[in-house]
DNA sequence: TGCGGGGTGGTACTGAGTACCGTACGCTCG
DNA sequence: CGAGCGTACGGTACTCAGTACCACCCCGCA
C-alpha cells in the first residue's frame, strides 16, 4: 500500500470515530492527511472505499481457490471450507483494523449496506463452484444457492463473534470448523450423492428420504 | 398511493428505461411528471426510493405474520412458509411493475446493491422468529441464521425465475412450496427436535443423527 | 540541457440531498 | 361570509460527493 493511501486511511478512521461518518467530509480527511482532495479520490474511488480497500483482492483469492474444485464429490466441502478460511484468516490478520471497521459498519447504515451487498460476491462464487457438485443447471441451481448461502452465513456468524471479541483468534478458527461442519452436514441431505460413507441416504419411490449423518464436531 | 407519487413513478420508470438510470436526473423526472423538484424528494426520499417504494410496508406485514409464531415446533415451518408466500404474492400482484424493476436492478449495480441489502431485513426477521424454535441465544444463533438465510434464498430463487418469466404465477407458487419444502426438510436435520412426526429423528451418543423426512411436495 | 511520465494540487462543474421560506388551496369554526 | 389553519407544492440557496481537466513538480534518462 502506497504511503499516501495509508495516511489517508488513518486520517479517515480517526475522523470517523471522532465525528461520525456522515459528519466527516472528504476535505477534512485530505486536510488531516496533508494532501489535496484530488489525491484522496485518486487513492480511493469514493468515501466508502477508504473503509473497504482490498476487498476485490480478497474475492480474487477466494475465486482462485474455488477454481481448483473439480466435480469430485467430497472434494467440494473441503475446498469450500478452505476458501472460507481464507477470508477468516484475512480478517484475523487485519486485527484491530477489522474491528474498527466493524464498529463503523455496525453503526452507519450506508456502510452496513455496502458490506452486506459485498457478501453477494462470495455467494455467487460459492454457488458457481458448487454447481458442478450438485449437478444443477445455471438458473435452476437452488441447492447450490442454498449451500453457498449457508457457507457464507456460517462464516459471517463466526467472523461477527470474533469482531465482537466473543472469540479470540484460535476460538474463531475452531468455531469456523464447527460451523461449517454443521452446515455442510445438514445441507448434505439435499445432495444425496454427497451423503457420508458411514450411512448414505436412500430415496424411496414415495419421496421419503432417509439420511444418516454425523453432526460434525471436528 | 397519492396521485402525485404515481405520476412521478411512471415518469421515472419511463426515463430510466429510455436513458438509463445514471443518465436520468431528478429534475428530468420531476419535469416529466409536471411537478417541482422539491415535490419529488417529498414523495420519495431519494432517487433510489422511487424504485423501492412500499418495501417497508411489506417487511412490516411479514414481521406481523412471523410474530404469531409460538415456540411450538412444527408451527415454525408452516408460519415461515406462509410468511415467504406473503412476499411472493406481493410481487405477483405487482406484475409488470415488478418485472420492470427487475430489469433495472439487473442492470444497474447501485440498485442491485440496494435490493440485496434489503434482503437482510428479511433474514433478520426470520432469524429472530426462528430463534425460539431452534432454542438458541441471540448472538450465537447459527442454526437460526442458516435456516433464515436458506428460506430467503429459496424464496428469491423462485422469485427470480418468475421475474425472468421462466415461471408463470401458478408455477411460481408451486415452485415456492417445493423449494421451501426442500430447504426446510434438509435443514431440519440441524434441529433434531423438529424432525417430522412421520419419522422422528433419533440421536445417538456418538453424535450420529438419523433423520427421516419427506421431501415435501405440498 | 532537454524530455517524458507519474504523482500531485487546484479549479470548475454536475447532480443528489437538505433546509427553509413563501404561497395557494381546501377545510372548519365563528 | 370571512378568518384562521393545516397541508401540499414550488422555488431558492446551500453542502458535499464525485468527475474532468489542467498546470505543476520532481524524477530518471538520454
Amino acid at each position: 500500500m502506497p504511503e499516501t493511501a495509508a495516511r489517508l486511511r488513518e486520517a479517515a478512521y480517526a475522523l470517523f470515530e471522532q465525528q461520525g461518518y456522515a459528519a466527516t467530509t472528504v476535505d477534512q480527511i485530505a486536510a488531516r492527511a496533508g494532501v489535496g482532495r484530488s489525491t484522496f479520490f485518486r487513492a480511493f474511488g469514493s468515501k466508502e472505499d477508504v473503509i473497504f480497500p482490498d476487498h476485490d483482492a480478497l474475492v480474487a483469492r477466494v475465486a482462485a481457490r474455488l477454481a481448483t474444485l473439480g466435480s469430485d464429490p467430497g472434494a467440494a466441502p473441503i475446498g469450500a471450507t478452505e476458501a472460507a478460511r481464507i477470508v477468516l484468516e484475512h480478517y484475523l490478520a487485519e486485527g484491530d483494523l477489522a474491528r474498527a471497521r466493524y464498529r463503523l459498519t455496525a453503526t452507519v447504515p450506508t456502510l452496513r449496506d455496502r458490506e452486506v451487498s459485498s457478501t453477494t460476491g462470495y455467494r455467487r462464487l460459492f454457488r458457481d463452484a458448487l454447481r458442478t457438485w450438485t449437478g444443477e443447471d445455471p438458473g435452476d441451481d437452488l441447492r447450490a444457492e442454498v449451500i453457498a448461502g449457508s457457507i457464507v452465513t456460517a462464516h459471517n456468524h463466526v467472523l461477527r463473534r470474533w469482531l465482537r471479541e466473543d472469540l479470540d483468534d484460535a476460538g474463531a478458527r475452531a468455531a469456523l470448523d464447527r460451523a461449517l461442519g454443521l452446515v455442510l452436514a445438514s445441507v448434505s441431505a439435499a445432495v444425496p450423492s454427497a451423503a457420508e460413507g458411514a450411512g448414505p441416504g436412500s430415496e424411496g419411490e414415495d419421496g421419503t428420504t432417509v439420511v444418516v449423518l454425523r453432526s460434525g464436531a471436528t
